[in-house]
DNA sequence: CTGAAAGCGCTTACAG
DNA sequence: CTGAAAGCGCTTACAG
């Protein structure tokens, strides 16, 4: 069928040791044995079987990448930084949604275990525990947008605690003082970083700031209530800053039936800049992630780990986030 | 490290040959080994090596898949439907993407040569003969929104005609009867097929239908443009069909800055059902389709041509494209 | 600088 | 029903 090294060798008149040689670039080949094998292998139209290969190097060159779930554009724009940068460095991603499901998870790690030189692994609601010990002990691991951070090599985040702090900041500069949070869900680290972001921004850089904090998780429908909660407040905050963009949204809409009208009246901002936040009217005012860069980075700090395997406590690093000034914040960036 | 099958053998006191029956689930054996092997196994926690495996069977259970870029929900849900569909098949996913770029492309699929069982290809420009001519001639390739059907073993695609032709008779029920397209992209298939299904509608369904066709590129920016176009008319027509949901958008855009209402003055449809479509006021009535069960069909018409490789012609599959009714299009869903 | 040979971990006829 | 052995296609010390 395909030809093999054997092959290469024979028609090339040298040993397969030879080609193995000026295939790989490694050792010493003499220059007219090279460029014969070189010929011969593009006449042959020679591809190197990948099982044999990965059995004597003990690398498959693939990284698993194991994601919650698949739907929306945060995912497209992971996995593109993810394959943007494996393919640099001549690796390749490897798939899999674990549906957040225990069960589903350790399937989808299981399938994994001895075909990846790499994990790359996003779980919100699994601890790295798990994930350890499910796959080989060596394996190099990096965790995104993940909690537990001990049991791996490192970790990769979005800066949603600067984000957040930022986007208070913004809103302060508006003008707007009563600023309301509508928080994410409990268990989410994302969630719980923009909240903390929120309440340190509001203590230190707005004087006389006063906070509201109401309960959300992460849906449109979330949003659409606590903006009912709003409503039916006796002193109604000057802004709200949703903790996602459908939660805004969710917001606005209320908000618009019962006739507040954003940003005159109240002012609402969300986080993640979603495609939809640009189409809204009034444009949301968002932070905005380079999700691409977080894909990117993992995977490059990911192919460091596999190269060169550290003992070093696991390191954590994290991707800017940036406010995004529309319409719906009712203010202008400021000249600073 | 790792155990091996060898390991596994020592330790229940058999040969290799019948522990790897036991795990394989070939051959016969007898029930006291079979324990015995499962014990050992699962204790030694065995994990085969895939590149030896592979080596034997021939067969490496990946899925390359070759997409244009990441952008959008799309490729998203394109994913999420091919990597159920796989996972269900024991199979895993190897994804690349080719930025629409000639020599992208033919590195990408270079380096998935010899690492894949076959290949799920979205190529809008490139052709299917390049394809076929870069890859092993007996890889199985199953081709999706490609205009080529010819150079693989089947192709899949979205019922554009159908969707298209669904809408304009939405559109009539509605009541309208002058009818503008805004078109794709020339070298695009979809476009090609949508514009299709809108001339043969207004021609079977719109009695006394007047037709306007517009260029357009898929960008929101074409949508504005179009708009544009339209206001200047003389007369006017009742209802915009874009050839998908950005342009829809940026035409609503267009149509709202000048004053014009929609639906009440000119009605406004799309196609593909972003997930912003359901944001937008008024919400884009639209044609939604299943791109997930695309993802997931493809899979499983891929896998069936990896194990029982056919000489029939290929054959296209397509996936239905529904009519979705919301605010834009001015009228409600007949009750036929 | 080049080649003969061992061996990676697995599957599968082939004997028995 | 079970095992000894060949061999998949490659890389890499080891000699020369």
């Amino acid at each position: 069928m395909s030809a093999t090294l054997k092959d290469v060798a024979r028609e090339a008149c040298v040993s397969v040791a030879s080609v193995s040689r000026v295939l790989n670039g490694t050792g010493v080949v003499g220059e007219e044995i090279r460029a014969r094998v070189a010929e011969v292998a593009a006449r042959l139209n020679y591809v190197p079987n990948i099982g044999a290969q990965s059995l004597m190097t003990r690398r498959t060159r693939l990284i698993g990448m194991l994601l919650p779930r698949m739907h929306g554009e945060f995912f497209s724009e992971l996995i593109r930084g993810a394959d943007e940068a494996a393919r640099e460095l001549g690796m390749h991603l490897l798939i899999s949604t674990s549906h957040e499901d225990t069960e589903e998870t350790s399937r989808a790690l299981r399938a994994m275990n001895g075909r990846v030189d790499g994990l790359l692994a996003m779980l919100p609601q699994v601890n790295g525990k798990f994930l350890q010990e499910t796959m080989r002990s060596d394996l190099p691991i990096m965790l995104i947008s993940t909690a537990d951070v001990e049991h791996a090599c490192g970790s990769m985040h979005v800066d949603n605690y600067g984000g957040a702090y930022a986007m208070v900041r913004h809103l302060a500069d508006c003008g707007h003082r009563y600023i309301a949070h509508i928080r994410g869900r409990r268990d989410n680290i994302d969630a719980e970083e923009r909240l903390r972001g929120y309440r340190d921004a509001m203590a230190q850089v707005v004087p006389g700031g006063r906070e509201l904090i109401l309960h959300g998780d992460f849906t449109e429908e979330f949003g659409y209530q606590a903006a009912q909660e709003i409503l039916a407040l006796a002193e109604r905050p000057q802004a709200i800053f949703a903790a996602n963009d459908l939660m805004a949204i969710g917001c606005m809409s209320a908000l618009m039936e019962a006739g507040v009208t954003v940003p005159e009246q109240i002012a609402v901002v969300g986080f993640d800049d979603i495609t939809t936040a640009r189409y809204v009217r009034p444009a949301l005012t968002t932070v905005c992630v380079k999700i691409a860069d977080l894909g990117r980075r993992a995977v490059t700090r990911l192919a460091d780990a596999i190269v060169t395997p550290s003992e070093l406590p696991p390191d954590t690093e994290t991707v800017p986030a940036e406010v995004v000034v529309r319409k719906s914040c009712g203010g202008v960036r400021p000249r600073s």
